[in-house]
DNA sequence: TCGACAATACCGACCGGTTGGTATGTTGTC
DNA sequence: GACAACATACCAACCGGTCGGTATTGTCGA
């Protein structure tokens, strides 16, 4: 089973910009790490920004399965499922850093001006993502009767926060923390979707 | 009162790294924006990497000092003042992305595995200006009894929140977005601080 | 008050290496 | 022999950084 230049690309990609940014990035590098040469890279790719707008739809799709495949739907309870969620978003902080942050999040910062295609690749993997929390926050909002918020907003949010998380762990060098500000994201939906004048007990 | 060569650059890269990245940002083109030639450049700055250092303390300063100045620090209650400093965040956000987005959380990403000197510098800028706000948190976790938070991981989630909310306002390219991040965060500290007897009462 | 000197601020041509990208093969497969 | 999948060689523009030089300012003794 022999991985084609492609992909050997796309997945070099993956972690080559995680790590040093999309425009610390260059070609010959990705081609070097990749095993490949120059003339493949431009036979299955117009540009370099070409190669990053596949490297986010890979990214959407190989988070995609992993979240699908994820244990955290099995839950009853659709608050129960976002809670698990946020500890299985937790459980994904380990290692090291460029390999649990965010390739999209990562891009889009230095590519939200230079290439609307870039851009537009992030937010619809950024956003798509949150989309598939968007059942399970309506179906919590219902059956909690929480009045004020939208399963998007809501969704977005958590989205925002884990991205910031990320952005603290790599000023800080330290995982840690990123656990730490997912534990405040989990606190805060627990409290939104905590039952007035009562106090839900668990764990 | 004519700017100096230094001070023009360092302003110049202020803008410039937070619409194009540091990475992307060329060291013609900053001289070129601030009409300043590559001689004056290395002159006050021994090189790029540099330049990148005295721009996150530039904005620790400048940010340092606005937020120092606002009004938020008036209210008597500290639970208010906090409420406040996050109104400031929303309002701060207006105009275009590149007027109101983070220097340091930008340059991070692209930084914190290539220069450990960037990176502490934005770490210095991100949680030092998360310390500013321990002080008022700290007060408030007293007189509302809430227990399980340091104000020290509440300060930096705020940090992480509002970060995460650019990120998402540059991947949608709408400010709106941030607004309505930086709105769950308000409600997040809201409902931590809501005096609950039945909480307060245990532990 | 002044000239001598030094330090600082700034200039712009230049350098070697790297950049993204191209043009032209070569090879394997149907 | 057509076509995709590569490989090799090459390019002009650009990159961060250097260097020798000049203009401006500060200082201090006479």
């Amino acid at each position: 089973m022999k991985p084609n230049a492609r992909d050997k690309l796309l997945d070099t990609a993956l972690s080559t910009i995680r790590k040093k940014g999309y425009s610390a990035t260059s070609v010959d590098d990705l081609c070097a790490r990749a095993g490949v040469t120059k003339g493949a890279f431009f036979h299955h790719f117009k540009s370099k920004d070409a190669l990053a707008v596949a490297a986010a739809d890979h990214w959407s799709q190989s988070t995609g399965a992993l979240f699908a495949s994820a244990p955290y739907h099995d839950r009853a309870d659709p608050l129960a499922r976002i809670l698990a969620y946020l500890d299985f978003r937790i459980e994904l902080v380990a290692g090291e850093i460029e390999e649990f942050t965010c390739l999209v999040g990562t891009m889009v910062q230095e590519a939200y001006g230079a290439s609307d295609e870039i851009r537009d690749a992030c937010r619809r993997s950024i956003f798509g993502h949150a989309a598939t929390l968007e059942a399970d926050i309506g179906e919590a909002i219902e059956k909690y009767g929480v009045s004020g918020i939208t399963p998007e907003s809501l969704a977005l949010y958590t989205q925002a926060s884990i991205q910031g998380a990320f952005i603290l762990a790599k000023a800080k060098n330290d995982p840690d923390v990123a656990v730490d500000m997912i534990g405040h994201l989990r606190r805060y939906v627990e409290l939104l979707f905590k039952p007035k004048g009562e106090e839900a007990r668990k764990k």
